[in-house]
DNA sequence: GATGAATGAGTCTTCATTCAT
DNA sequence: CATGAATGAAGACTCATTCAT
């Protein structure tokens, strides 16, 4: 209900009819709504991070980027949810994950930036900036869930065979786009 | 605030504090919270996709494309509220837009499509799916708008320096990636 | 508006709509809605107990009953929103008029009621009691009009052909119920 | 409070006081203030007609007729409040149990009035039109109830004892206009 | 006269949350 | 565990009325 209405959108009494719960029991577990929310996003972020994580140093570069788009686009098909509370949770100012984006996530980010600009560096890559390397795959994969109505609608897709053409898309457009020379 | 908040999640309170004007003299020169939403996407739908429009077919196919992803870009620098707007309601389901998706839109977009197979067709362009392609370039340059609090976040960024960067990424990054043979 | 939809049911902006106004304009000829319902009252109240009045001790007093009930019921049939517009405001308890009700109209009636009493005294009537027999006057006629959408629904009717027949029907029935002996 | 002010003029506040409860724990009761209306309505359409169906066709008619211009009545005095809830409903054009005026009420009307008409064909009843004199029993009795505030400020009767001279009145008149010869 | 603008006071309704059982 | 009852706060919208032009 939260990826799809948002929080403000989304009722104690819609997602206790979704759990098959009344909405006083749905409380009974939970202190409150925000408290429903905070455990979502937090059980999700890491699950979320995970992909890039994979991203092995020790591969090769642009076989483990493209690996990487391949995983993330996976997710985006079987967690697109999930990718859409994510994107409410960032369109509205990231109110309640704005400390993970500054610390931990960061991190993340400029560690694996460092990495690509090593493989740039050492010639095994075409010359990438490695932070907007990642929000190019980031935005090209979860594009597919959160604008998935969009998408269904453009291509008249109805089930998630339009995900195999996306895949076959991405390949050849990142392995072109960073195979070096 | 509808493109931070959300439809839901702004109130006419809200909107009317943001104008220095009260509730009720806000609801005076619009009849509901529905009008004042309705007006904002229909004067935005044009201004959104005319830089597709302008992606020419006698021009050179990498240069129109790369043109039209700086041309993107811009628009989501000069107008990120606006973007975030879009994604705000395709996010929710489209539910006031969805006529337009699977009409205009889709003609649009089918066109352009079709457009890009023929200079694949030509030998003019790497070989890409056209909708997809599309899709890639709006998640690619939405992204610096929708997610505008984790880019900064990430980047550490204050102002719209690192458009300037994320122009360069773009642009050799698609280049290389059309750029056929 | 007034009778159709009772005080509190209507708004200026209804009555301006009807009289082709704008409600700043209608509330420049009449300072409040209170105002333009007490002159819909005020003048109205004489021509409503007009035909009582017109109730002549000096005439054949089966006649000049039956006379009286016919002109009642013409006025219901040519006034109905009048008619209904009384019925309003006392359901509600008479707020505006309870004045006029306990002083001049209780006078009225009363002096009418003493008129019949003499008639009946006389033997020129049968033995009826004024007061309830003017209400039951009010109460028949009126009833064509306050209730005429119960009237048409069951009758089936959808002009005014239906009040010929109540006029047979009451003329026999006072008559009948008036004629001493 | 319906039957004072009619639906519009009550607010769910006013009922809550009168209940003593919150506005909020009226709403949790009700679904809405048209829910409540409804159910007042439909709660009493039936008591309201069962009168008339107790009209036996095979007693004797004036008697019938007599009582239940009786039984009527005593409706209006013990229950004027609802009495005066079916006056404003109709008064505003019965929006809301339209469908039951032009469906039950009147087959059930239309039945009655056959009825009449076989007693005044028998000889058994002054030659009186069946649905008309429905209506003026209708009429006469529920004035005590609608019009109370008037009846009682031009008798200065502040209980109930008006209503016996209202049966000695009733009861003469339609035995003298119901009886045949 | 007429009207655009503005607003205080309601009015229905939703909703998160609390409490007792 | 589960639920009926209750409520404070907010939110969309209506409406009578005021004011300036």
């Amino acid at each position: 209900m939260f990826s799809t209405h948002g929080f403000r959108g989304t009722s104690i009494d819609q997602i206790a009819a979704e759990a098959g719960l009344s909405k006083q029991n749905v409380l009974y577990y939970y202190p409150s709504k925000d408290a429903i929310y905070a455990e979502l996003m937090n059980g999700l972020l890491s699950v979320w991070l995970d992909p890039l994580r994979g991203m092995d140093a020790q591969g090769d570069p642009v076989e483990e980027i493209v690996a990487y788009v391949m995983r993330k686009l996976e997710l985006a098909r079987v967690m697109p949810r999930e990718s859409r509370l994510f994107a409410h949770e960032i369109l509205q100012g990231a109110p309640r994950i704005a400390e993970t984006i500054t610390g931990p996530l960061r991190e993340l980010v400029d560690e694996k930036a460092a990495q690509i600009a090593g493989w740039v560096k050492a010639g095994q890559l075409a010359p990438v900036e490695g932070h907007h390397l990642i929000f190019s795959i980031w935005s090209t994969t979860q594009h597919y869930a959160d604008f998935e109505v969009q998408v269904r609608g453009i291509l008249g897709s109805e089930d998630d065979a339009h995900y195999a053409d996306a895949a076959t898309f991405l390949e050849g457009f990142y392995r072109r786009a960073l195979t070096p020379g």
